[in-house]
DNA sequence: AAGATAGATCAACTAGGATTGATGTATCTC
DNA sequence: GAGATACATCAATCCTAGTTGATCTATCTT
């Protein structure tokens, strides 16, 4: 999951996407990107779990999936709780 | 800093500090990986903010850093608090 | 049914990041 | 000072992930 946020694309669709649904011809002008190349970059969040897809007619509207977003956010609250103790000393 | 999160060995190195921090050679035998291996992915980690570094001797210990943990919490909750926007009629 | 449009998929190419082994630097012990 | 240990850095190789252009499928219009 947090590989498929790591990518500069991908995080402009994260961050476009936290503004609520979009079409993914919507996506394509906005951006202005080769058509295969969103897809790709849509895909690859998608099978992440960061995203739904909902398919109406001939056009697909894409948004964040707020679960996957919650799940990270519980995660690095339990990292942060702890992260403070300090080592003991070494060797 | 999504960029550094995204590779295995520094994810495993992630959970290992969340549990608070740890000096190198720790990490090396707790990990069984190559030195060098290490050294690179602690020094991504670190360029990233999401490391400190405590020198001491001829030792260093490393340990997440709470804030920059607490900025992509922030991020995260941004992105949740607007995400579920419908996309308006398409086209 | 023919043509157009939205979007997904595929194969070939490319590039940036990871691994490895060797070397460098600093600190410690004796 | 000599040797050892902890860690960082470097150069060369390797590999995975992204890009591109073409093609495919499904839906819509007329």
């Amino acid at each position: 999951m947090l590989k498929a946020l790591a990518d500069p694309i991908r995080l402009q669709l994260i961050e476009v996407l936290g503004n609520g649904e979009r079409c993914v011809c919507d996506l394509t002008s906005e951006l202005g990107m080769a058509q295969s190349k969103l897809s790709f970059h849509l895909k690859v969040l998608k099978e992440a779990g960061l995203l739904n897809a909902r398919e109406e007619g001939r056009w697909v509207y894409y948004s964040l999936e707020p679960q996957s977003l919650q799940e990270l956010r519980a995660w690095l609250a339990g990292l942060a709780s702890r992260c403070t103790t300090p080592a003991s000393p070494c060797c």
